[in-house]
DNA sequence: GCATCGGATATTGGATCCAATATTGATTAT
DNA sequence: ATAATCAATATTGGATCCAATATCCGATGC
């Protein structure tokens, strides 16, 4: 970050956003991007010198945002080699949705019984936003809303730690998730779930809002696996 | 590590264990083993500089190995304030546990159907070894093993990254569970309860094995929850 | 006396340089 | 031709230095 404006590149695309205070945040920021939009893929290696010098900062930092991510199971490492976008295998996918399955189910009905009013009106809110970009055929912009939709209801559960751990899963298989919104029956599909959770909330009907979310995921993991095998192409 | 040998300090009691290949491992050991051993306490601020000089590293090692950490939660980081050993709150406490009641349940369902004769015999060698340590007093050394016996039998899911998550979240709870192992009357109804466990699994009993497994983290938990409200004093 | 401001100090964030290891490709012996 | 070896190169690991930020503490005004 010797200069304060950088080249093009995996940067290029940084819009208006502004730039975040340290240069670790903002190559966080950056990679996270690369990998879920595509722009690296599944089993690529990471250079180091190139990438920083694309992001036009030195190593260090962006080693430390690395091993973030290394933490997060968006990268692999092997001492000596390198990093590598992560791989998911079939298997690997599943485990994922299972996990997520356990740990959703749980916070979903504690969600069901503690949200309150401006919970329920931030999640009326951010789908809302979801139908939005779903008619503007904006799947990024879907899949972002559709996040903060998820995480609004998750965080009423008041169990912080379990939705940063679900919040981490959620990340880790974003790279594969976007095909799933390009599919316009399954953002239609997408929309009528929502609807139906939050009127299962609506009534704190936890049983329901559970069965309604797992229904909602298992969706997406069979379209997902159905386009797996092989990383997503560009 | 500009001399091959530091002084002593947290590195101090690192008796006959082998030097790993890179600083970062060496260094993540250590401070993992200062945390768990309360050589570092909860709460406590982990100043770069002094660290590193204690282990002859230079800080660069030192903030990837926190920066690992703090993905497993086990410190916490503020930009330009730094990392603070984790201070877990007793809510924080009853999450962790209630998480991995969640995790376990389901992969010692799966474990009890799949789990082969040399996964056994390995759990049964680790459960020698938890009996040996309990004996002789040695609550480190059981607590090593104690990990051991569960972890091989989790293994046995056939579920990887769902036991890297439970080997985190116990991991992140690591500095209170000694503690527990400080009560002899604990470590004998550990020990009982494993040996019940074993027998479950030998029978492939699932749903008795996740029972049995289940009242033994609960006996854990509220053994911890008796002594915890402040850090565990050294 | 108390709060506020401002500078000195401590601490973290980042850049650059050097060392250690892995990878690649040419060379040679079989 | 093929496989093994070894040097050249690429890449990561680590140390040191400098910059940016926060914290601490005394001075100053009310």
């Amino acid at each position: 970050m010797t200069t304060p404006e950088g080249q093009r590149g995996v940067a290029a695309e940084a819009g208006g956003r502004r730039r975040p205070p340290t240069a670790q945040q903002f190559v966080l920021e950056e990679l996270r991007r690369a990998i879920t939009t595509g722009r690296l893929r599944p089993g690529d290696p990471i250079r180091q010198e190139a990438l920083a010098e694309e992001l036009d900062v030195s190593r260090v930092p962006l080693r430390e945002a690395l091993k973030t991510l290394q933490g997060e199971g968006l990268v692999t490492y092997q001492a000596h080699r390198g990093y590598f976008v992560e791989r998911l295998s079939l298997g690997d996918l599943r485990e994922v949705y299972l996990i997520r399955e356990l740990l959703e189910a749980e916070a979903v009905r504690r969600a069901a019984g503690r949200i309150g009013d401006e919970a329920l009106r931030a999640a009326e809110r951010a789908q809302a936003e979801v139908e939005e970009a779903a008619a503007a055929g904006d799947v990024l912009a879907m899949a972002e809303a559709n996040r903060r939709f998820h995480m609004t209801i998750l965080e009423a559960s008041g169990l912080p730690r379990m939705v940063r751990m679900i919040r981490t899963l959620w990340d880790s298989t974003d790279a594969y998730r976007s095909v799933y919104y390009g599919e316009p029956a399954n953002r239609e599909r997408v929309i009528e779930e929502h609807r139906a959770a939050l009127d299962l909330l609506r009534r704190r009907d936890a049983e329901g809002a559970v069965r309604v979310l797992a229904a909602h995921r298992a969706h997406a993991v069979t379209a997902i696996e159905a386009v797996l095998p092989g990383a997503p192409q560009a």
